[in-house]
RNA sequence: UGAGGUGUGGCCAAGCGGUAAGGCACCGGGUUUUGGUCUCGGUAUUCCCAGGUUCGAAUCCUGGCACCUCAGCCA
């Protein structure tokens, strides 16, 4: 890895080379991930990682893996599993930093003793309604809790039995007490403890009262001695508290925040509470379906690491809320797999052609190169003889301008064989539809060369119909149908606009013998369609599966597209 | 109408007072046994708007406008 050349500085960089200049923190660098442990992560996530890990090591320090794990009832041991898999298949490795929240609940709870004691945290008994009545307006300021100034005895009682189970939960919580006509609502007095009668999925029921994020971030990030702590944009009104609890307590350091604008793609959303949605209304097959933003899904789909960091890496990172088209992660994964995918041939949807003059029993061993791009992948052995199939929108009977593949009396070439003419073809005549295909064959062009410099538009990929392997390929487009499912303008929410052709699945397309043996994660470039992926789950040598990653560019589409516009 | 942010081409994004990088997308030429790749060229007289400072402003000042975030005992 790391052959990503370094990106230009982004200003996260700039603060961090200043402190590193000016000598802060010693001119160490300690950064986190810290997600929460409530779902799988996604392509935003990875930003993300490849932020703070990439920060790291730019600047020879550390980054921290640390689970954000204070509410049990949202979160699982499954996605602990998911988020270690994900990060370490991005290529990254957070050494001995392995962290959770939850193994410093015994010191944040120290902590919040700490702030009862010095008459910064009190004891509120009103229940979240009231708590809601009191906190004032964005416009209005809020009102003093009747419970505001209880006495430190008595919040320390109150807190240790909240700690005690003596109380149901919703009965009490602990909240700092800072400025209730504050303009930043976050300031006014905010619940720092709750009691939630929940087993933990990692403290079991040693708890019964969880601190909230506020409380915990800031503090987690100062146990470890994060220098810079960085998150996204909708923290910045957090700072402040942030700041105020590392103020107000003696803790180890005090970790600069920096917020950096989230990453918005087109065509897909990035909520996690949609996400789960998706999985739980069973839209889609799961958090790794391959139509999915995770980092799972891109996985199956065909992605590779280097592809997604790149990405992040050309996204860049900065303050201004951004949604980047998705067109931008497409080009990320051609390029890497247009390098390193073996070219192989399949046709998805067959139309069989005859070649008319080709010897009925013989079968012929042709080269085929492996990838053109890489002269040291070398080639392989192709079989050819008398039938044959090729893609069925390669023929066409009344060819439209330009249309450069077979048509009656048009020659063609089929990639790495030989040149074939279209003497003719066979329609089914009540559906009007071609059947098959006649053509013969110059012997004197074997390999795809014409020795008399005869030129040739178009060359095709195919398959001989009597060596081939059969498997089922899926193809996979936008789970989304308009470039911003989150719009509710009309009133319509984000599952009105899942694309029903996001999955189409090509039963039993005829692949070239060798295919047969693909293993499970295994890339190829089908010639002049895309590029696929062996299904880590479905695919079984021998009976292969594949999921297309992503198409190639496709200019002809566009022209007739174009064309069709036009009329 | 409170507080905090952000506005540079279709989408990202550099730029930090000296005369608008780069990527994606798009358009056109060339090469090509993938209508792929590669390659060459084109695409903002202008940086949300209006004033001002300056020899000189996307960069500094003033005033507007637009958009985003915040009223969980979520993170």
């Amino acid at each position: 890895m790391g052959n990503e050349s370094e990106s230009l500085s982004n200003f996260i960089e700039d603060i961090i080379g200043n402190d590193i200049r000016n000598n802060k923190n010693g001119g160490n660098v300690v950064t986190r991930f810290p997600p929460e442990p409530n779902g799988y992560l996604h392509i935003g996530h990875a930003k993300s990682i490849c932020l703070n890990f990439g920060l790291a090591k730019k600047f020879n320090g550390r980054c921290h893996l640390r689970f954000d794990d204070t509410n049990p009832v949202k979160e699982d041991i499954e996605y602990i599993h998911s988020i270690q898999e994900d990060v370490t298949w991005l290529g990254f490795d957070w050494g001995e930093h392995l962290h959770y929240a939850s193994d410093y609940f015994e010191k944040l709870y120290q902590y919040a003793l700490e702030l009862i004691k010095s008459g910064k945290a009190y004891v509120c008994s009103l229940n979240a309604d009231d708590i809601r009545k009191y906190r004032g307006t964005l416009t209005e300021p809020g009102r003093d809790s009747p419970y505001r100034n209880r006495s430190v005895e008595e919040n320390q009682e109150l807190f240790v039995n909240m700690k005690n189970g003596t109380f149901s939960d919703g009965e009490h919580v602990l909240r700092a007490k800072i400025d209730m006509s504050s303009g930043n609502l976050n300031l006014r007095d905010p619940a720092l403890y709750r009691i939630r009668k929940t087993s933990h999925h990692r403290t079991g029921d040693a708890w019964c009262i969880y601190p909230m994020y506020d409380f915990t971030h800031c503090l987690s990030d100062s146990i470890e001695e994060i220098t810079h702590s960085i998150c996204t944009l909708e923290f910045e009104n957090n700072r402040p508290l942030y700041d105020w609890v590392l103020n107000e307590l003696n803790t180890p350091c005090h970790p600069q925040q920096i917020e950096f604008a989230r990453l918005s793609l087109t065509h897909t959303i990035m909520s996690k509470r949609k996400l789960l949605q998706l999985v739980q209304e069973g839209r889609v097959s799961g958090w790794d379906d391959p139509r999915m933003p995770t980092i799972s899904g891109l996985r199956r789909r065909g992605y590779t690491p280097e592809s997604i960091r790149d990405f992040c890496d050309r996204i860049g990172v900065a303050r201004s809320d951004s949604v980047v088209e998705h067109a931008a992660l497409e080009s990320c994964i051609r390029e890497d797999l247009n390098k390193r995918a073996m070219r192989a041939m399949a046709v998805l949807n067959p139309l069989k052609v005859i070649i008319e003059n080709y010897p009925r029993d013989l079968t012929e061993e042709l080269d085929a190169v492996n990838n053109p791009e890489d002269p040291e992948m070398g080639s392989r052995k192709i079989l050819f003889s008398r039938e044959i199939f090729i893609e069925e929108e390669d023929f066409m009977e009344n060819p439209p301008k330009k249309f450069f593949r077979l048509f009656p009396g048009q020659e063609v070439r089929l990639k790495h064989a030989y040149y074939v003419t279209c003497t003719g073809f066979r329609k089914d005549e009540k559906t009007g539809k071609v059947t098959e295909v006649h053509c013969t064959y110059d012997p004197a062009t074997k390999g795809g060369w014409s020795q008399d410099g005869r030129k040739v538009k178009g060359t095709l990929h195919w398959v001989s119909a009597s060596h081939f392997t059969s498997g089922d390929v899926r193809l996979y487009d936008h789970l989304f149908s308009v470039p911003n499912p989150e719009g509710d303008s009309s009133g319509k929410v984000f599952t009105d606009f899942i694309n029903p052709d996001s999955l189409m699945v090509i039963k039993d397309a005829v692949l070239e013998k060798g295919l047969a043996g693909a293993a499970p994660g295994d890339r190829y470039q089908f010639e002049r369609q895309g590029y696929f992926c062996a299904d880590i789950k479905d695919s079984v040598p021998g009976k292969p599966v594949f999921n297309r990653t992503v198409q190639l560019r496709d200019s002809w589409a566009k022209i007739m597209k174009s064309g069709k516009e036009n009329e």
